[in-house]
DNA sequence: CTTATACATTGATATGGATCAGCGCACCCC
DNA sequence: GGGGTGCGCTGATCCATATCAATGTATAAG
C-alpha cells in the first residue's frame, strides 16, 4: 500500500530514491560538518539502537507491527554503524552476514562490468533496507556506498531466521520487504526500457519526492545527495543530458534548480510529462 | 552458484531468460498439438504434482534440499495447474494466492503503463518461481502470460509460511529465491542502463542458452519462444532493431538464425561483442 | 589570496536507433 | 486453390541522445 501507486502514471513514477536535508516538515537530519570522504575505515558503535526510539519505525522494518512483535525486532538489532561521505557498506564481493536498515544518510547501491563500466542500480533513504541481494550467494553483488555521513542498524541473518521463524508476521513481513524490492526493480526496468530521458528524469524526481513526502519531507523540495553523473549512470543516461534536461523543465517553468536543490513548481505538469503521448510508441 | 557467474562478461550475460524445445540434451518437453490460444478459462488439475518425480528438482525450489525437506515441500504443493498458450497465469491486480513453480512451458511477465505502453519484464523458463511480485500488496503487480501450452505448481502461500517457520532452512531457501530475483533484475537494469542494443541482445542470447544448459539442453541452440516484438519489449528497443541485430549478427558469422530457431556458431565471440569497449562510455 | 579539484552547464557535431513504409513468408481457414 | 493474418525482414529518413570540447562555479587545499 504505502510505495504503491495506482493511477498508471503515478506508477511510472514509483521509482526512485533520493536525498535529502530540506524544508522537513517533520524533521531535519542533522547534516553535519561536511567530512571529508572516502575512508574507508568503519566504526561501530556499540549504542544500543532500538526502533522504539528510531522516527522510521513507521516506515521502516517494523511497519504495522505490534508492540511485541516490535520488541522482538528491538532484540535482533545489536549494532549500528556510522559511515561517512563516500564510505562503503559493503562492495561486491565481500560475504553477507546480513542485512541493514538505514537510520540516517542517503546510499547509492553500483554495480560494475568489465573495464570501468560501472551502474548505479538504486539511490536508499532513511527506512530502507540494504543488502537483500547478499541473501543469495552468502555474498553481496554491489556496492552500497553512503552519499553522506550516515547511520544504519544491522540485522544480522541468524537473528532473522530465528525470530521470525518465532513468529509468522514477522516472516511475512520479510517476505513484504523483499517482495517490494522486486516490485521497485520492475519498475525501474520498465523506466529504462520505455521511457525518453525526459521522462525518465521527472520519473526520479517524482519518486523522490514522494518517497521523501512518505518520511514527512516536503512534496515540492529535494535537495539531491548524488551528482548529475550518479543521476545519469541510474537513469541509463549521460550527465550532459540529465543536465540538459534539467534547464529544458526550468524553461518549461516546472521546476526550479539551484545547485542541487530542486524545487518543483508544478507537480501536475511534471506528472503529466510523462504519460503525456507525444510520441510514444503506444505499441 | 546456480545462477552467478563470475567473469565481468559473463555477468552481463546473466540475465534472460528463454524458452525452447529444441535438441534436448536429457528431455524433450512434449511441445503439444499448436493449440489456439488466447482462451482464458483456467484449467486446474486435481493431479497431484510432487517434486520427487519432477525434472527439476535439481533446479527449482528443492534445490539442495534433503528428502525430508522435499516431504515438506511436497505436501505444500497443492496442485498443479494447465494453461494454454497465450493464457494468463495472473493479471495486474489479481489476488495474491501463492507462488507459481513452472513445471513446463515457458512464460513472460509484464507490466502496463498507461494508454498501451507495455513493457515484457522478464521471461520464465521450467523451474522458476513465478509471482513473488504478489506477495507485497497481496495482489500482482505484472501480468504472467504462457508463451506455450505450460504447467505450473502452485505454491499456496499459507502452506509456504506455515512449512518455513517448520523447518528453518527451508525459511532460508525462500529467501534465497527472492533474493535471486533481486540480482537477477539488477543484472537487467543495468543492461538496459548501460548497453548497446547489439550488447542487450547478445547477453539476452547468451543468457537464455546459459539457463537452457542448466536444464540439460544445448549450449549453443535456442528455439525463441516468444516474438521479435517481445524480445524488442524487454531489451528496450523496436523489433525492427532485434531484427537488424539479428542480421548483423548473421552477417558477422556468430550466430545463424532460421525463423525462432537461433544458433550460436561462436559463443567466445559472441561474448566478447559485450565487453568489446567500442566506444563504451567507460565512465 | 591563489590554485587545484570536482562538479555542472552549454554548444557543436555525430550517430544509434526509432519511425514510417513496403514486402515476403508461414500458417490458417474457407 | 485463394486470401486472410501474424510475424519477420529491409530500406529511407529523422530525431533523441551520445560524444567531444570549452567554459563556469563551488569547495577544498596550499
Amino acid at each position: 500500500m504505502l510505495n504503491r501507486h495506482s493511477t498508471a502514471a503515478a506508477k511510472a513514477a514509483s521509482f526512485f530514491v533520493g536525498a535529502d536535508t530540506q524544508s522537513p516538515v517533520r524533521r531535519v537530519i542533522a547534516p553535519g560538518k561536511k567530512l571529508a570522504g572516502g575512508v574507508e575505515t568503519r566504526q561501530v558503535n556499540k549504542n544500543r539502537a532500538t526502533c522504539s526510539n528510531c522516527n522510521w519505525q513507521n516506515i521502516c522494518l517494523p511497519i504495522g507491527l505490534g508492540s511485541q512483535e516490535l520488541k522482538s525486532i528491538d532484540e535482533m538489532i545489536t549494532v549500528r554503524h556510522k559511515l561517512k561521505r563516500h564510505e562503503a557498506l559493503f562492495h561486491t564481493g565481500d560475504n553477507f552476514t546480513g542485512l541493514y536498515a538505514i537510520r540516517s544518510g542517503f546510499f547509492k547501491t553500483s554495480t560494475a562490468l568489465e573495464f570501468g563500466r560501472e551502474q548505479i542500480t538504486g539511490f536508499q533513504m532513511p527506512g530502507e533496507i540494504l543488502g537483500l541481494d547478499g541473501i543469495l550467494n552468502d555474498h553481496h553483488s554491489c556496492n552500497a556506498i553512503a552519499l553522506q555521513d550516515a547511520e544504519v542498524c544491522a540485522l544480522p541473518l541468524d537473528r532473522i531466521a530465528e525470530l521470525s521463524s518465532l513468529a509468522i508476521r514477522l516472516q511475512h513481513h520479510v517476505h513484504k520487504i523483499m517482495s517490494r524490492e522486486i516490485v521497485q526493480e520492475q519498475d525501474v526496468m520498465l523506466m529504462l526500457g520505455s521511457m525518453r530521458s525526459d521522462e525518465r528524469l521527472a520519473a526520479f524526481l517524482l519518486n523522490l519526492v514522494a518517497r521523501l513526502h512518505d518520511r514527512g519531507f516536503s512534496r515540492t523540495d529535494v535537495i539531491l545527495q548524488m551528482t548529475r553523473e550518479d543521476i545519469g549512470s541510474y537513469l541509463g543516461m549521460t550527465l550532459e543530458t540529465v543536465s540538459r534536461i534539467f534547464a529544458r523543465l526550468i524553461e518549461q517553468g516546472l521546476v526550479e534548480v539551484d545547485q542541487r536543490h530542486i524545487h518543483i513548481l508544478d507537480p501536475v505538469a511534471l506528472t503529466q510529462s510523462i504519460s503525456q503521448f507525444k510520441g510514444v510508441r503506444a505499441n
